[in-house]
DNA sequence: TACCAGGGCCTTT
DNA sequence: AAAGGCCATGGT
């Protein structure tokens, strides 16, 4: 499918209607990437220095082998989902039509289930730039060096030896206590990470719900952009506005068309296209 | 200055 | 079971 160009250079087949790096990279589901120069976008995902751009139509990725693109880049990307007919689907929904026309670019991303679980840890009581900002610390002070300053995301094995004061600098406020129980959890076996990829949704979720710090909707969020569980549906304030604006009536019942990326959409419109007055808050 | 942020914990009713 | 204060940090 995928053209190989060059080492470590891989032309997407994937149409860029369906893969927009600004929207897909500045939804609010990640927090590594950036874009480096105009249209240019450098990120980190599993230990790797990744670029993406759009090129006469196409769009090009460095920083994968051939073999790690068809051993995880592939899945990172979702690149093996039909967006074309799920976003069909989801424009049967008048509200979700302007989510998705809006950004018609947006794909969910399946990250490394460890880092969106920390990351949506930290995101609690907090926005968007400063979740980025502490996570770049976490990985600065913590991570393997990858050249060019930036760094790996540090495992649970790095974190759970770690004390509060050494968190400090982090100044992640009160989320450090809950980083700690969740890296020697998961360092230890008790929470067995691997495992909420494929148990039945329930049961990952009642584990998930174990560490401190986790509540619903960060082991929503975890399972949705870490472990692969798009049915999951995360309710933060954006969707709850969302909701009682749009939806006074309850919210539609996307089944097994993926909840979670229609959430996406739709989290995405309601936080970017101005679209909700403040009169609607809580 | 107060209020708020991709919430969760703890205590009080 | 439900409600409300509090939590650390930083931006407005």
């Amino acid at each position: 499918m995928e053209t190989l160009l060059n080492k470590n250079e891989i032309l997407l087949s994937c149409p860029p209607e369906d893969l927009d790096p600004a929207v897909t990279f500045g939804c609010g589901q990640c927090f590594r990437w950036r874009e480096i120069s105009p249209g240019c976008w450098q990120g980190v995902a599993r230990g790797k220095v990744l670029t993406l751009e759009g090129r006469s139509g196409e769009l090009l990725l460095t920083g994968l082998s051939h073999q790690e693109f068809d051993a995880w880049g592939r899945t990172y990307f979702d690149l093996d989902r039909d967006y074309g007919a799920l976003k069909a689907r989801y424009r049967r929904d008048p509200v979700l039509r302007q989510a998705v026309d809006y950004a018609p670019g947006l794909r969910l991303l399946h990250q490394d289930g460890w880092e969106a679980l920390c990351t949506f840890i930290i995101s609690q009581n907090n926005r968007i730039p400063r979740i980025a900002a502490i996570v770049e610390r976490l990985c600065a002070c913590f991570g393997d060096p990858l050249g060019g300053g930036l760094y790996s995301f540090p495992g649970p094995e790095r974190l759970a030896g770690l004390s509060l004061e050494d968190l400090a600098p982090l100044r992640s406020g009160y989320r450090g206590e809950y980083l700690l129980d969740c890296a020697r959890r998961a360092a230890s076996g008790s929470l067995e990470l691997p495992s909420l990829e494929t148990l039945p949704l329930a049961e990952a979720m009642a584990r998930l719900l174990k560490v401190r710090g986790v509540g619903v909707k960060v082991a929503q969020c975890a399972l949705l952009f870490g472990f692969g569980r798009v049915e999951c549906f995360p309710e933060d304030t954006w969707i709850k506005q969302a909701r009682q604006a749009f939806y006074p009536q309850g919210l539609p019942d996307w089944g097994d068309c993926c909840p979670g990326i229609a959430q996406q959409f739709l989290f995405h419109y309601a936080r970017c296209a101005g679209v909700l007055t403040e009169t609607v808050k809580k």
